[in-house]
DNA sequence: ACAATAACTTACTAAAAAGTAGCATAGTTA
DNA sequence: TAACTATGCTACTTTTTAGTAAGTTATTGT
């Protein structure tokens, strides 16, 4: 299953803790994420329940992704790791989880 | 780095959280963990510095892991992994860790 | 001599995750 | 009519992780 076990996905809910954020805005938040990994990503997060997709029907076309219930859920745990990464990581910093996940 | 975004390493970080333990011990409360991952993920958890390694030159050999300060650091992280897969999994239940790392 | 022991290694294979590059869509605006 | 937009798809390759099965060590008890 690996809901959040991969290199992107904590990474993505992590971002989105802050409120719902357009597809394309949320992308150039994580950085190095390739398009294809972006849109793999998020959509394995939808499928588990973690996050929910809102399509506008306009062109250019538009798109938000939110936190559901469930990915609100792992808050704690999200905000855990990152701050555990910011304690341990006092010299070689890296940047948000890119050490341990 | 992957400090413990694999398979097998939070779930052998989580069984130190109790207190050292024999190697052969250690294995065994890993379900289904084969001995060649085994032993190549504590090598990684050492060599991360998350776990110390005590060799006693008996025969036959015994071999003790515990976690080191910064293992210990990771408790709060590890259980609250734990715990929301057992608030999570209520219908579904696999095990420990099993369905999100 | 030889099997038993605990911890570990090595060679090989298989499966999963990630990366690269290019293509598709469909209105809008120049 | 042609370029532009935001989103995301597909085919393909590379890298990483995991799994299987067999071998190694060095002493002890038979």
């Amino acid at each position: 299953m690996n809901l959040i076990g991969t290199k992107w996905k904590p990474l993505i809910l992590f971002h989105l803790l802050k409120g719902p954020l357009r597809s394309g805005l949320l992308q150039q938040e994580i950085e190095g994420i390739s398009n294809k990994m972006f849109t793999q990503t998020v959509r394995e997060l939808e499928k588990d329940g973690l996050i929910s997709r809102a399509v506008f029907p306009v062109v250019p076309p538009k798109v938000e992704y939110a936190l559901t219930q469930r990915g609100q859920s792992l808050e704690s745990i999200l905000k855990s790791l990152d701050q555990w990464g910011m304690d341990d990581n006092h010299t070689i910093k890296q940047g948000r989880f890119c050490c341990y996940l």
